[in-house]
RNA sequence: GCGCUUGUAGCUCAGCUGGAUAGAGCAUCGGCCUUCUAAGCCGAGGGUCACAGGUUCGACUCCUGUCAAGCGCGCCA
């Protein structure tokens, strides 16, 4: 609809050259919108506002002239001028009920599109270390991330979920330190637990399952383990060196071959846990990408090289730097430390380079908002590569601050002192923790009030939504125990007997499902996806409350049912895109 | 200090590429169940859109400045 009112716009525009009002050259950006109040009509166009200045007349006047020059249109019942210069369009009802055909026939693909063109897209998100459990902080990300991979899908992009696995570095020689640590309590050593080491109590049922299976063969003695480390925090000392001292003494005291089995077994089950977690929270993944395997196989290396064929390397104080400062980064950048380690971003110049090397046109990245600060360096190294960095988007998610009633809750994965995602599912269920992460626009910082969340469940607006959805499966339900038969065509055939105001809405409402689609999903904004729905039920409701569906004349009974069966359609789609169930009865 | 993000009703948030009287939920108050699920509906109150300028037919929206909040500015990841 939206698009038959341009070309009549455009139509009007070209006539408007030939007589000489307007510039042969010009070529206004032709703007319709929705009309707020159904006194305006369906649709407006404020186009004659913005070419009054060029036709050098008021725009009140020219849009008379456009309307004039408007080719006449079936579906178009009146064509107003209202306010400062706006052109209302009003129309008709029967082009107006087409949209419930419409919606019967397309069935589950109502909505979709194809503006994506099959264009490859890859979203990466979530990514979060495997050094524990998935915590409410990463469950903002991981149901934005789908939300706008699967919004992505649905109007024609070729989509790839990923999740960037750090298996490689520091963290998790922690994790695998703490391992071994908790280990040796099992064996009755006394060990004092470092104060930066991983505290969580899921180590130490990593640790007791380990030892469970392997008897005593990673066993050492304490003396062993503690022979001239230096000293923790706590005791004056540096947490960072005594760590540091730790993951060594382990390396050494284990040998390389049992080191590695043990970081392995910790990385696993970590792994796995967070595998099953996201599956739960009805978030998949195409591709679990290692950062190991990038170091592994000379991706890293081979980054640096080209890097430095492009001149962008230098060294400095026994580091390798990448002059990322050349290329708009507020310094440079060390990609290989002293003693000879590449650095975290280093991997990330290479997984980058791999990203574009696999063909994807669009690569979207779902960061924390902590890291907007490391996206100039990304971009630089991708510029000093070669590659398109415009092909790179970033997308800021904004930490949820979590509260419990007014306290704020201390979020560390280090302290082990975490509410987990598998928490929050458990306690408000999967689809209100969803509904509820996506809700709000995601570079808006979000108040987490756990109590709330948790307390009033029955307040959560996924219900709302549902509950429309249950009552039309109800009505169908009530249908059959009158003894009636739904009459499809019936129906159909007297559409024009919804002349309810309440029924004109909730048809206006279906028919701006696909733009809504299609919007939510090239700005990468799921919650208009939400606010939409919201509205849908309200329509819908607020439709139920005033009016009977199952009344004695079968030909309106059939055309309301048609009426909100479609609704019901249109809400399981869009609650099917955020991937939340659309229950039968509640 | 510099950079990014944010500032809209008592609270939590929407507000589409600038458009008509700035919206919703919660909370408060008042109504609606002998008819399809009251997890619902109807109504009321509640606003200097942080502040000050600017751009124009028109600004919550764009620009500049100020104030406030969060985050970032490692040979950590």
């Amino acid at each position: 609809m939206k698009q038959k009112l341009e070309t009549l716009l455009q139509h009007a525009v070209e006539s408007l050259k030939s007589e000489g009002i307007l510039d042969q050259k010009s070529s206004p950006q032709i703007n319709i919108e929705r009309a707020k109040d159904t006194r305006h009509g369906d649709f407006a166009s404020n186009l004659a506002m913005m070419l009054a200045k060029q036709a050098k007349t008021n725009p009140r006047q020219l849009a008379e002239k456009i309307i004039l020059l408007l080719p006449k249109d079936s579906s178009i019942s009146k064509v107003e001028i209202a306010g400062p210069g706006f052109i209302n369009f009003f129309i008709n009802a029967d082009a107006q009920f087409q949209v419930i055909k419409k919606i019967h026939v397309a069935g589950k693909k109502y909505g979709l599109s194809n503006v994506g063109a099959g264009k490859k897209v890859q979203v990466e998100f979530v990514s979060a270390n495997p050094t524990g459990p998935l915590h409410v902080g990463h469950g903002r990300g991981a149901a934005y991330g789908s939300a706008v991979a699967d919004l992505l899908q649905a109007v024609g992009f070729d989509v790839s979920k990923e999740y960037y696995v750090n298996d490689a570095g520091r963290q998790m020689d922690i994790l695998a330190t703490s391992v071994w640590l908790r280990y040796l309590e099992e064996c009755g050593e006394v060990v004092a637990f470092p104060s930066n080491g991983y505290r969580g109590e899921y180590i130490r049922d990593i640790a007791f399952n380990i030892h469970k299976n392997t008897e005593n063969e990673y066993r050492r003695p304490a003396e062993l383990v503690l022979e001239d480390i230096p000293a923790d925090e706590p005791q004056g000392g540096d947490k960072e060196v005594h760590i540091d001292a730790l993951i060594d003494r382990t390396k050494t005291l284990l040998g390389e071959s049992l080191y590695r089995d043990l970081f392995q077994a910790g990385l696993t089950v970590i792994l796995d846990d967070i595998k099953d977690d996201l599956e739960a929270f009805g978030v998949t993944f195409q591709e679990w990408f290692s950062e190991r395997v990038l170091m592994e196989d000379g991706s890293v290396k081979e980054a640096m090289e080209r890097l430095d064929k492009a001149g962008y390397i230098y060294q400095k104080e026994g580091a390798t730097w990448f002059a990322s400062s050349r290329l708009g980064d507020e310094k440079d950048r060390v990609v290989v430390r002293e003693n000879g380690q590449t650095t975290y971003f280093a991997s990330d110049i290479a997984y980058h380079m791999n990203k574009l090397d696999r063909g994807f046109d669009q690569v979207i990245n779902i960061w924390g908002a902590d890291h907007h600060g490391y996206i100039p360096r990304v971009r630089a190294a991708m510029q000093a590569l070669g590659a398109d960095d415009s092909k790179l988007t970033v997308l800021l998610v904004q930490f949820a601050i979590l509260y419990r009633g007014k306290e704020k809750v201390p979020m560390s994965t280090r302290s082990g002192e975490f509410v987990t995602l598998r928490q929050l599912r458990s306690e408000v269920g999967t689809d209100a923790a969803r509904f509820f992460y996506v809700m709000r626009k995601s570079e808006q910082h979000m108040d987490f009030d756990l109590k709330l969340a948790t307390s009033k469940t029955n307040e959560n607006p996924v219900f709302y939504v549902q509950y429309a959805h249950a009552r039309v499966c109800s009505v169908l339900r009530q249908l059959d125990e009158k003894g009636w038969e739904r009459d499809l065509n019936l129906g159909m055939e007297n559409l024009d007997r919804l002349t309810e105001d309440h029924e004109l809405a909730l048809i206006t409402d279906l028919s701006k499902y696909p733009e809504i689609l299609e919007k939510a999903a090239l700005k990468y904004e799921p919650h208009q996806l939400i606010h939409y729905l919201r509205d849908l039920a309200t329509s819908f409701h607020t439709y139920y409350n005033a009016h009977q569906f199952l009344v004695e004349d079968e030909a309106l009974r059939n055309a309301r049912l048609n009426l909100i069966c479609a609704a019901k359609q249109v809400l399981a789609n869009g609650l099917s895109i955020l991937n939340i169930n659309t229950p039968e009865s509640m």
